[in-house]
DNA sequence: ACTGCCATGTAAAACGTTACATGATTCT
DNA sequence: AGAATCATGTAACGTTTTACATGGCAGT
């Protein structure tokens, strides 16, 4: 099983839906943190089929093309289950905007200092956007949602990326104030 | 180029190495964000050969089997600058932990509970590293590097761990207090 | 004796992205 | 008339991981 198997599961969990479906809605929240094409999707749902964890239904539809309606079987939902709360093993990083920042010694500062604040801008607008749904959702359910409601996990990966891209900001925010410090220091001595 | 192929031109531009001597220096600090397995390194390393952007220089040694030492060409550490302050396109997000958050609501709380304490210990003991390998580079230099200087870079980077880890450190706090809220007002009214 | 380090790669498999292919319907 | 939406996939390509292959030296 690979790891958008399991993100197809816990969509279907929630609701049983075609391939089409599964791209719309992986968009949001998923999206914010995992990702996947189309043919990925289609390709996956093939393997989650052939291996029982989900049971397609044919809808027949007056003016669109039949659709394959998925949804999870026992199996399905049982290896969800387990899988939800077994550790993860550490996979590997991928940040190139820090890998930027390690070689940025060899930048022009005034072309890093834009870098930075067109990341900076970047998460900032993205900040705004979590914290404009996370608002809906406590508009309608408080601060203390039940942690068995589906609108829980939508609740939780919202803070993650608050915290996430707060954190983010910050660090933008330090490479710029750095990086000024310093050109600063350099016309005052110049 | 590959985004390991800059990864290996920012670790030349600082010293030449061989493929095995880039396999050690690539483990820290790059490896806190981004990481490769030595025959991978050894494919991107022909390639970057191949380009020109790196030229081997063969070393005979008396005990041990000769090595390749490559160092960045003047058409490599071209590349290399113009990618450095070059706007990252946003690459796809993937963060397990958050998508078994966005299921969690079908764990048994305990479990759930049970894995996020061991994550925010996991995030911890890293953030407690950074600050750790940090404050030697602070204790040597200073807080206000030259930002022209390589350890500039490492700094940089250590910078951004110590922010992304307080986030997730927070975030597995706020997902454990969420958890176990609602297990208490269970007992409660249970 | 065994483990770990130094040193370089090849080959195969798995994973993920991009491009292609098709075709009707609904909205602007 | 053209763009967007609904609907499902195949094929080719590129990237990354895992496994394999080799072999001497140094430390315990």
């Amino acid at each position: 099983m690979t790891t958008l198997g399991y993100a197809l599961l816990a969509l279907l969990a929630r609701q049983e839906s075609s391939g089409y479906d599964l791209a719309q809605r992986l968009k949001r929240p998923i999206g914010f943190f995992w990702t996947a094409h189309s043919s990925h999707i289609y390709s996956e749902l093939a393997r989650l089929e052939e291996g029982g964890f989900i049971t397609p239904q044919v809808v027949a539809q007056p003016t669109r093309p039949a659709k394959r309606l998925f949804s999870v079987t026992e199996s399905g939902l049982a290896a969800l289950r387990t899988w939800v709360t077994t550790p993860i093993e550490p996979s590997p990083p991928r940040d190139e905007l820090v890998l930027k920042a390690y070689a940025i010694w060899l930048a022009d500062p005034a072309q890093a200092i834009a870098l930075f604040r067109q990341q900076e801008e970047l998460h900032t607008a993205r900040l705004a956007e979590y914290e404009h749904i996370l608002a809906r959702i406590e508009h309608e359910h408080g601060k203390q949602l039940d942690i068995t409601l589906p609108d829980f996990g939508n609740y939780a990966t919202l803070h993650a990326g608050v915290y996430a891209e707060q954190a983010s900001v910050a660090w933008c925010r330090w490479m710029v104030e750095q990086l000024t410090n310093h050109s600063r220091q350099e016309a005052e001595q110049g």
